[in-house]
DNA sequence: TTTGGTTGTCGAAGCGCTTCGACAGCCTAT
DNA sequence: ATAGGCTGTCGAAGCGCTTCGACAACCAAA
């Protein structure tokens, strides 16, 4: 294990010096700072990371907070952690791993600790535990989601609401008229996740602006539950001729379902998904959707971090537009 | 932000006292014991984990390189890695999430810094370049994958070799001859990943064993890219009766072509899928599957890394046993 | 009573780094 | 020539913890 002292000795120079080469922070002339350059490549130096997080007070280390379930939008939450860890390694941050097991306890154990110098949090429902701690950590905090009351957090979040309009908007604009929303399983309503109700909200909300009958159905994933769910609503609203799905899972038997009890898709029967655009071309029936953007959001959120760290950045609600891609699962309504 | 001392003080103990009442390495009176406790709490001590690190040389962190694409087995990685987390919190480490994206220097990185006590590998390749620095690294590590030489290595995988086997041992035993083989993508097996050889693999041998005609056909998830495939197929080789899926997103595709074409599963078609459970059962048509036992793999990787750093365990190959459950996808071959 | 072994506690050294103040050397403006 | 201001470098003090050796205090055996 090569130390800053030896890289010194090697170098001719003294520790503090080539400490100031690696940080930058006071000038080095060309000659001196090439010298330890050179002398920390052949040795093979590598800062400790324990030794410099003990003299700086500073880790270096982002923690992020995943569900520990995965009953809903895994890819969605993947690619998110993929974006966070990637972006933050661009601003010389490493990423540790938590899950929501542990609830607040892992808050106060990383605040406590100072091993990770900030925090982000997926999955944070409308009246989280780990909030209140949030907002008193001397580490600053990214919510991925947005919760009940936001004051004194920053959060980065798909604007749901406007999501769930665009969505009726678009349907509407086709001419339906009778609309049917497969939502999230029963538990992440119960639970109150933010962006479900809010989705919720905005298809509420413009249905009536647009003279749109809503029928609202949770629905777990799965071929089975799809089954029983789609029979409920051809049902209740025989009509139906629009169905906006929120739940990834359901997608695909919702699909294979109308396709067997022969609705046509999109002649008879139009579709609107709320999910990764990868999901969305990949289904058997390309699917207009609005996308959830999940790698910006990561991004968006380390970056938030990383200029709260450096002193820049203050607190600030994000939520990025909605965007509704028309593939081939949507069209007029039939009359 | 509280500390050793501090607490020592409170207590009226000196400070060593206080590390051994936190690590338990010498013995302590059971009224002092008490007595630090007490001052722990009243005044919300954590330990300073940079501070720890440098001293014990030991970070409490283990690392997790997971795959930067997410073209494949999405949902497995993610399951492996909330396992990880999980499972190491149990022993008292937490999860630095890496990405693949910086290869072989993430390894150096950590080695060098100490920044992780031990890592974890995933995506393993058949000639990983990131192998030798493991090979030489004073941590200990565990791959899940299983690479082409693993001397000095310990490896934690589902054993895809007899996975294959038992796949086609199935479809035989129901009379099939004409198999074909829907594998991952082209690229999967370009870059030589083993887990996708070794199944072909196995399923090749037991099918010259069982006198099985096989046709392997590698292919994008999706459902365009599964019809042109499907075709190929029934074109090569029209009294193909049996199924074996391993690329997750061909799966559901599959089921609605067939569906779409007439052919029943099971009665005229069989298929058998390499996936996790959850996807098995979520599918339109409940699948016959062998299991993808990702949270054991995760939970194995971390116990292995465990013993090793306590001193315990040896490099060792573990390959899980697969398990075929049968489902509502295979059946007799019509004849 | 002395000796020897436990048991429980303490003090001090040091882990490898950052950072502050000091200061030598030089240049420019007086 | 002198004062003042830069620049580049160094020494030393710590960051908060672990751990080693030392050593009182006590008990049991001789």
């Amino acid at each position: 294990m090569v130390t800053l002292a030896e890289v010194a000795q090697h170098a001719g120079v003294s520790a503090s010096t080539v400490s100031y080469v690696l940080s930058g922070k006071r000038s080095i002339s060309a000659t001196t700072r090439q010298r330890v350059e050179q002398s920390i490549r052949e040795l093979g130096y590598h800062p400790n990371a324990g030794a410099r997080a003990l003299a700086s007070s500073r880790s270096n280390i982002i923690a992020l907070m995943v569900p520990l379930r995965t009953d809903m939008y895994v890819p969605v939450m993947m690619e998110i952690a993929i974006a966070v860890a990637t972006t933050a390694r661009t601003h010389g941050y490493d990423v540790l791993l938590l899950t929501g097991e542990e609830g607040p306890d892992a808050v106060r154990r990383v605040t406590g600790s100072g091993l990770a110098d900030a925090m982000i949090l997926m999955d944070v429902e409308l009246d989280d535990e780990r909030l209140p701690l949030l907002r008193e950590a001397a580490q600053p905090s990214v919510l991925i989601g947005l919760p009940a009351d936001t004051t004194g957090l920053t959060c980065v979040d798909l604007d749901f609401r406007a999501t769930g309009a665009l969505c009726v908007e678009h349907l509407a604009g086709l001419g339906h008229r009778d609309v049917a929303v497969i939502g999230e399983a029963p538990a992440v309503y119960e639970r109150h996740t933010g962006f479900a109700e809010r989705t919720l909200d905005g298809l509420r909300s413009r249905a009536r602006e647009t003279d749109v009958r809503l029928l609202h159905r949770p629905c777990e994933g799965g071929y089975d539950a799809m089954a029983v769910t789609l029979a409920r609503v051809f049902d209740e609203r025989p009509g139906t001729t629009g169905f906006v799905v929120q739940n990834e899972s359901a997608v695909e038997p919702l699909l294979a379902l109308l396709r067997q009890q022969g609705r046509a898709v999109p002649e008879d029967v139009s579709v609107v998904a709320i999910c990764p655009d990868q999901v969305a071309v990949q289904a058997s029936v390309r699917l207009t959707s609005v996308s959830i953007p999940a790698q910006e959001m990561g991004r968006r959120a380390v970056e938030h971090l990383v200029a709260k760290l450096d002193g820049r950045g203050a607190d600030e609600v994000v939520l990025l537009a909605p965007e509704l891609t028309v593939r081939a699962s949507s069209g007029p309504a039939a009359s």
